[in-house]
DNA sequence: TACGGTAGTGGAGGCTGCCTCCGTTTGCAA
DNA sequence: TTGCAAACGGAGGCAGCCTCCACTACCGTA
């Protein structure tokens, strides 16, 4: 399946690409609404596509999950670059932070499911590769974070004290504490803007 | 239900009393062989009565999980009072380990399942009465290894520079890393030798 | 641009597990 | 004994999982 004789990965045809696609789209968004309970079936229908393509694609709930987690954090990373080339680093940071609150919000169980997938797995090669994702996912956030500090500081418009994964680490921890989106939204701007050099710092 | 208007608790019937044992019972043994997601069905039938009996007892599997656990550290603690009487301190606590190491076994996700149930509840209630019972349970085994250890102190067996709790997170993490019970039991014995007083050191 | 082989599709249907409802049984207090 | 409330059991409705196979349409080739 996917792959002929000799090992080699043959690419998907346009149509089954589309329909993957649509997939992990209606995957994240019932994932974020519902939780990672939500039925396979359901998630099918909402692709518009067959619950056999599904689990074509798909096997079983954790590579879904698995699937759905990675994109979203491919998506989220893959946008700094186009942040520092449109707006001020300060502004690049600020606004990326906020799109990680949303990420966050979306996560939902994920992050737990997908631990409970090491646990669980079957055998020792596909623990070691659901744990090889999450590690993955980890270390592409630390670069983006990092980045966009980085950017910050060599322009001068961040100060240059900050720990990239600290910040990272304080907005999750805003965001698992906090009651909702928007007051998360609030406290993440809070946090970013009290990391920027203020041309006149507010009097306390 | 099995409460009377005033709020007191009213005995159970004998019948249901035995129900509720067997279910148990049957409960423990499947969870250990094949895991908390085993089907309700079945351990009714194992327990042998109506899957309505296991509903009304037990209205939710994480109530059950609870209830076998809970039991399962019951069984373990009480146990010491009893090796104490019967055997010298330093063996009471070899044999009590050993029953510790298949405790451990026993478990199975049942931990994983009961900190889950914390984090899914719906209500901070219930939530919050998971929480009691895990803390509860190791409150428990805090006691019973505590007595073991000083008993065996007390009598000049056991080496005084034993920390209770170390001796308990040890084994668990024996049991852990380990693969199977019997080199866990073999571990944990070694283990507990160690502790002795030994007449003569065997030479290094 | 027509065609054939095959990758890809969809959804019915079988299966399993969850949970409720209600007619029946049984323990126990008087 | 006997009456009655507590407790029982299991059929049955529902929902989700997953497979199977007849059908569809993409795309390499000529």
């Amino acid at each position: 399946m996917g792959r002929t004789g000799d090992g080699t990965a043959r690419p998907l045809r346009a149509d089954a690409r589309r329909n993957r696609e649509s997939l992990l789209a209606a995957a994240g968004d019932a994932f974020a609404e519902r939780g990672v309970d939500t039925s396979l079936e359901d998630i099918a229908e909402r692709a518009g596509v067959g619950i056999a393509t599904l689990y074509r694609n798909f096997p079983t709930r954790e590579v879904l999950i698995q699937a759905v987690y990675r994109a979203e954090v491919e998506r989220l990373c893959d946008g700094v670059d186009e942040l520092l080339a449109t707006s001020s680093p300060a502004d690049a940071l600020e606004t990326w932070t906020q799109r990680f609150v949303l990420h966050v919000g979306r996560k939902r169980g994920m992050a737990t499911a997908l631990k409970q997938a090491v646990a669980d797995a079957r055998t020792p090669e596909i623990a070691q590769h659901h744990a090889d994702v999450i590690a993955r996912s980890k270390e592409r956030m630390r670069q983006a974070i990092t980045t966009l500090v980085d950017a910050g500081i060599a322009a001068g418009t961040v100060r240059d004290d900050v720990e990239p994964m600290d910040l990272l680490r304080s907005i999750s921890g805003i965001c698992l504490t906090d009651t909702g989106t928007e007051q998360s939204t609030r406290m993440a701007a809070l946090l970013t803007d009290g990391m920027r050099y203020h041309a006149k710092r507010p009097t306390p």
